[in-house]
DNA sequence: ATGGCTGCCGGAGGCAGA
């Protein structure tokens, strides 16, 4: 099974981009962030007619999460139940596909440290791992979490790590909520061998060479109970597709498990 | 030390992203 997730930016800025890439790809699931559209004007088109069923949120203008699945799409949750404001957006969509739990999240940003929006994103990410466990990973249930974090967990996920050391994205306080998140039985997909000091940028800023010089940051992830990891082909980010003209400023994840 | 970008909404320019 073949599982893609992709910070698009904007699902209609990024449309035909988008569809040549899943002719050109052909996930079995994929899940998208930062679709920034409302539900009404949502282009199901374009994923229905390749056969796939279809989660969207409802979230104006900004964030947005979608999860597209031609393997089964049962037991939807849009964002996280039971969530009160200011934890209730719509940043989580969580499904069953096959046999696997799939939750896709746009965390918060949490724009600096200190503020209220980064204190937020530090509730949500507790939130967001008593959900995940609660949701059926305690009992065994086969589950990944994937998106874009919006996290760098390690010093080496960012090009220049003494420039950003404790700020927003590299904090000590959010390193530790990833890791609690992991503490909750997930660990993380790598491509086969490789440690943690292999870098994978998955982000780049628009501005100026950043890309062209690999300035990048490591924020989009895929977690998985132990059983499902050792399913794991492989986990390859696309940076083809971030070097095309009008792409998105992340680049898709795709990974196979068996 | 993200600044030099981009999209959204709404119909200009402020907000947000990471």
């Amino acid at each position: 099974m073949r599982i893609t997730s992709w910070n698009v930016d904007s699902v209609r800025a990024r449309l035909s981009l988008i569809e040549d890439w899943l002719d050109r790809t052909q996930p079995d699931v994929t899940c998208w962030q930062e679709t920034k559209c409302p539900a009404r004007r949502f282009p199901r088109h374009a994923f229905t007619q390749r056969g796939y069923e279809l989660a969207i949120t409802d979230a104006g203008g900004h964030g947005g999460v979608a999860i597209a699945s031609r393997v089964g799409l049962a037991d939807v949750e849009i964002g996280i139940p039971g969530s009160k404001a200011p934890l209730n957006e719509q940043r989580s969509i969580s499904a069953t596909c096959q046999d696997v739990r799939i939750h896709t999240i746009y965390a918060p940003n949490g724009r600096k440290v200190g503020t209220r929006h980064y204190e937020i994103k530090l509730a949500w990410f507790s939130l967001l791992g008593a959900w995940v466990q609660m949701d059926g990973l305690s009992e065994g249930q086969p589950t990944v979490v994937i998106g874009d974090f919006n996290i760098a967990p390690y010093d080496h996920d960012v090009w220049e790590p003494h420039r950003y050391r404790k700020r927003n994205l590299t904090s000590p306080a959010e390193r530790e909520a990833f890791s609690q998140l992991l503490g909750h039985g997930l660990t993380e997909l790598r491509s086969n061998g490789s440690d943690v000091t292999e870098p994978h940028f998955t982000w780049w800023n628009r501005r100026s060479d950043f890309f062209e010089t690999d300035r990048g940051w490591r924020l989009d992830h895929a977690l998985a109970d132990p059983a499902t990891a050792s399913r794991l082909d492989s986990i390859n980010v696309d940076r083809d597709e971030r070097s095309r003209d009008g792409c998105s400023d992340h680049a898709p994840l795709i990974l196979d498990v068996s």
